[in-house]
DNA sequence: TTGTAGGCGTTATCAC
DNA sequence: GTGATAACGCCTACAA
């Protein structure tokens, strides 16, 4: 953190600047200003004289000096807790996208996760003068930093201080999952989550999805890795005096992944006795064997309303929070179960045979 | 691209200022301003009033004058061109890492692998007066925009007319993947590549292993995707008159996906039957099933490296570009073939056993 | 339509 | 150790 470090020379030579370019064409700088801001209100002829000459000189506004004057910096933070999770990724790129296309630049920091990092972070943004922030998954909520009427935009699930928000319906993404394991007649249900407000509300909309049906269900609390997702499936097939689950919802996709594998290396097929469904949808959702049936969380949706909102914050219109429905992306890892060897397999025989499930194109 | 939009308020309050703490401090700006720069030289006690009376005031230096007078901007731009993308993903990680640890910022541009977008993200980034650019596999090369003497540094195979960059290694690369699979007994090989210098230079090292081997392979070229590596096993092991291949090296991971799902699906064992290398080793890879044997490119510390050299640069301190070796990380999608059932299998007679390689913990 | 002049918030160069 | 003061590059009333 040793800001400079006084290594920067700032003898750089300067390019030509909007006196030079004015003193040449014979005009004042507040006609060269002009030229570059409202075009329209300067005579044709002078104008083309002074873009000409602006050309030739490689002169362009400063945006240092017009940040300066207009106290704006047409720069907007985004504040990420991790930047190599690829859900973030694709929100990442929704943003860039948007605020793009409105000629503002994306400032971009990291959390690292961390609450202390992130209020760093956020503070930095600040010392940048972004004109608004997004932060994705808060550690401090409402606790960021804040100056002259500063527009933080969360990405994050409902807090009872954040004014301006997009989320994800938790809730009702575990329903889709409950809905589409009952589809494929599994009765045998088990929930793999994690701690947090996200998995909370994603398990409640399965439970009450199940309640509805008369079902009840096993639980296990990994930690959305997965390695997690391993323990879970091997802790779940291994409880004695409990029917082996037919159909398993893990709160994320890398928890699925190792549910699967433990699957696989148990012998049990999928879906053919062992439906899987997982949650995000991340690129790997379908790179998986099978093909991982998952909910869907429309990160790209979503950065971009995060981007749109924060825009509209600038313009002074501010929005009501933003709630996006997760969808059901049907894939390999859910379908009928196999009626000729029903699931009540021994963990303790685990089978060579694994079920293909596609045939070639 | 309607920039600003009229949208932004610039009748924001702005804080107090230095001369504000100044005069309530009774000293000059002058002072105010050592206080935050030169901590030593200045009195004791004259800094203490002035800190804390900033600190009532909320007052800290504005980064936009500071900017103006120094003619910098602490920002460093970085280009890249897939925001979504897991490797760069894990650069860009990096890159931030080490510039905000140094009181740099990022600002972040993506050039959506667009030579068009790529040009004006890049002049996007100068109207921003970075400091200095890393940009990631660049369209344009040598042709990116510059400004009085901007500093620009390249993640990318060498080009002529770049002279601050940051590559991998990509013919040793290949040399290791041959190894790999030699040393795993195979001799029916085949390679998978791509369109690029990349896949180029990958292959070369690839065939030079095997020609000092005394060792063929044969090729097929997709484009980094999953669909392609399906097809290029599915072609692979159509070949008639060809023995079947018994080891694919994938110049990515993607593709060698796609082989492992065309080789489960016609039942043959990985890697009893046939072995498979990837390229990248990206966040799937061991995610796969089986865990996929990959040629690692050291994405985090080539980021950190690209902004090492773009602050060495800033610093006036220009550096050789820096060439990064891959590695071989081994997992589950190479060892030795299995004696009893040769890789001859017709591909009109799959298998349904699948070979399991790990023992559970 | 154009020019003049003041100021945005800071740092840097002198003197003292 | 401290204080005037002059930039830095630009925008924007206001006046012409």
């Amino acid at each position: 953190m040793n800001e400079g470090e006084g290594a920067v020379p700032h003898n750089a030579p300067r390019g030509a600047g909007i006196r030079e370019v004015a003193r040449q064409a014979g005009v004042s700088t507040a006609t060269v200003s002009r030229v570059f801001n409202n075009a329209d209100s300067v005579n044709l002829e002078t104008r083309q004289r002074v873009m000409e000459l602006a050309a030739s000189l490689n002169y362009s506004p400063s945006p240092l000096g017009r940040n300066l004057v207009q106290g704006r910096s047409s720069l907007i933070g985004l504040l990420v807790p991790n930047l190599s999770f690829p859900l973030y990724g694709e929100m990442i790129r929704a943003v860039e996208d948007v605020l793009s296309a409105h000629g503002m630049s994306v400032l971009l920091a990291s959390s690292h996760d961390d609450a202390v990092t992130e209020t760093r972070a956020a503070h930095n943004l600040l010392r940048h003068a972004v004109d608004g922030g997004i932060v994705i998954n808060s550690q401090a909520g409402s606790g960021l930093p804040t100056v002259r009427g500063m527009n933080w935009v969360q990405v994050a699930p409902e807090l009872p201080t954040v004014p301006h928000r997009v989320e994800l319906d938790n809730e009702s993404g575990g329903r889709l999952a409950a809905r589409e394991l009952l589809r494929c007649g599994r009765r045998q249900l088990a929930y793999v989550g994690a701690a947090g407000r996200e998995s909370a509300d994603r398990e409640r909309g399965f439970a009450a999805e199940l309640a509805q049906a008369g079902l009840s269900y096993r639980r296990f609390m990994g930690d959305y890795s997965e390695a997690s997702g391993l323990m879970a499936a091997e802790t779940l097939l291994k409880q004695d005096g409990e029917p082996s689950p037919d159909g398993i919802f893990a709160a994320g996709d890398l928890m699925a992944a190792g549910v699967l594998r433990t699957l696989h290396l148990r012998g049990l097929r999928v879906p053919a006795d062992v439906a899987v469904v997982g949650f995000d949808d991340a690129v790997i959702a379908s790179l998986l064997y099978p093909r991982l049936t998952s909910i869907r969380q429309p990160a790209d949706l979503m950065g971009q309303a995060a981007a749109e909102l924060v825009l509209s914050l600038l313009a002074g219109r501010p929005r009501p929070p933003q709630i996006f429905a997760p969808t059901l992306v049907c894939r390999e890892s859910t379908g009928p179960p196999d009626q000729h060897s029903p699931a009540l397999l021994s963990s303790a025989a685990p089978s060579p045979a694994f079920s293909l499930l596609e045939e070639e194109p």
